[in-house]
DNA sequence: ATCAAAAAGTGTAATTACTACACTAAGAAA
DNA sequence: TTTCTTAGTGTAGTAATTACACTTTTTGAT
């Protein structure tokens, strides 16, 4: 990618092709968007969602995942397709098709590597949201509406958990991507009843008050009863 | 776009993209797919979803318009984007990476239009379709499902029919894109129930067993209720 | 004229899923 | 030992879903 004077010549007119990724993380309390800050322009000192041009021999996925390994330091995360933007005037410099992503991320996992970088980092709950360069703040949008769709009948917010989460947390998480408040005992009595989570003996550690059991996401139960036809649905 | 030894240039490699369209039509018995044979290399011969460059003063969506328009004279209809395809070896000549869109028309509209084109364009049963080229039946495949998934929650199922129908016709839709017997009684009691159809003073002529009523879908009343919070759901 | 064929049109009872709701248990801190 | 905070638990009422069979209307054939 250096800084030769190559150039790149085609017989008809080709955009430029980039991936931004959405990138979600739970803190207990709120779902949080990691962002960076640009250092160059257009935009120059905005936040903006991470991403970059896709290499001509690189898939798009590919493209994401390592954007978000050079800008963030994330690597493990739940990555899936978004949408395409592509409005012919949506970046000020030349055409620029924008192949977005989400991705949802364990703060635990991340939240000391985001800063890492030689970039500014950082996680922002998506209720107080700086201002963003580009149609991010539309990228973002459909994001949180994609996901708040999806959470509810596929189970991927055991993606923003730590491996061995309390039903609270989990309870709380849904809360926070549904917006809306749900009741505990229909709560719990719905997702225990699918028999994807499994109880460990363990227990919440030097908590005031009474100690919470853990349970983990069991993936294997849910990918054989989702090939009998079982629906998870929340 | 003509013949034109004009050239572009840029500092970074740039993939082409194109759009192609996944249209989908309704017979009253099976769902079908729009498809052209192409008349150039690569695939020639082959048939393949319509779809072409994307220009780079135009919107993505307005291209993939364009290339219906072009390819198969059809205009009106519901379209949609579906995913995007960018396997850095999905076309032997260049990298390119392809916005997909699908489609819904009504058939009665365009079964004669279709094949008015210099190029070769034919509806298939979606059950019976010819070897595509390119990954193309990957792309049938996902927007197979996709439609299989929306029509279910999104009153789209009625762009797939005549402005008025049966509701016979409409459960015989239903039936083919969810690929799945329904309850007759069942199926009017619940489409009926969410009082989005209007009844026509008018039934069908001509047919060797009792006529069905005509009814119309009511899409002014549809956005109200949603706008206040009814889902539609089958 | 009568009959056969084909799809339209209609209601109810049983089952299942959803909702609303309040107290006791456990642990830490004051 | 009292207070605070969250964990953990069941039931009754309501709403939604499912399964199911006969009569009506029209045309075409005998």
């Amino acid at each position: 990618m250096g800084g030769l004077a190559m150039t790149y010549t085609y017989q008809h007119p080709h955009p430029a092709v980039t991936v931004d990724a959405v990138v979600f993380g739970f803190d207990d309390a709120d779902l949080k968007l990691l962002l960076i800050q640009r250092k160059l322009a257009p935009f120059k000192g905005a936040w903006a969602l991470p991403g970059g041009f896709v290499r001509l021999d690189e898939n798009l996925e590919a493209a994401a995942r390592r954007e978000l390994m050079d800008e963030t330091g994330i690597t493990r995360l739940y990555l899936e397709q978004l949408y395409t933007f592509g409005e012919a005037d949506r970046d000020p410099r030349e055409r620029v098709i924008s192949v977005a992503y989400y991705a949802l991320v364990k703060l635990s996992d991340h939240a000391l590597q985001a800063a890492s970088d030689a970039e500014n980092v950082a996680w922002f709950p998506v209720a107080e949201l700086p201002k963003l360069g580009f149609d991010h703040e539309r990228i973002v949008e459909i994001a949180l509406k994609r996901l708040k769709a999806k959470v509810r009948y596929e189970p991927i917010g055991f993606e923003l958990l730590p491996v061995k989460f309390t039903l609270g947390e989990l309870q709380r998480l849904y809360e926070a991507v549904l917006e809306q408040p749900l009741d505990k005992r229909n709560f719990r009595k719905k997702i225990l009843g699918m028999e994807l989570l499994e109880a460990l003996d363990e227990y919440q550690q030097d908590v005031a008050h009474r100690a919470a059991q853990y349970y983990r996401f069991n993936r294997q139960r849910y990918e054989q009863l989702a090939k009998r036809g079982f629906n998870f649905e929340l």
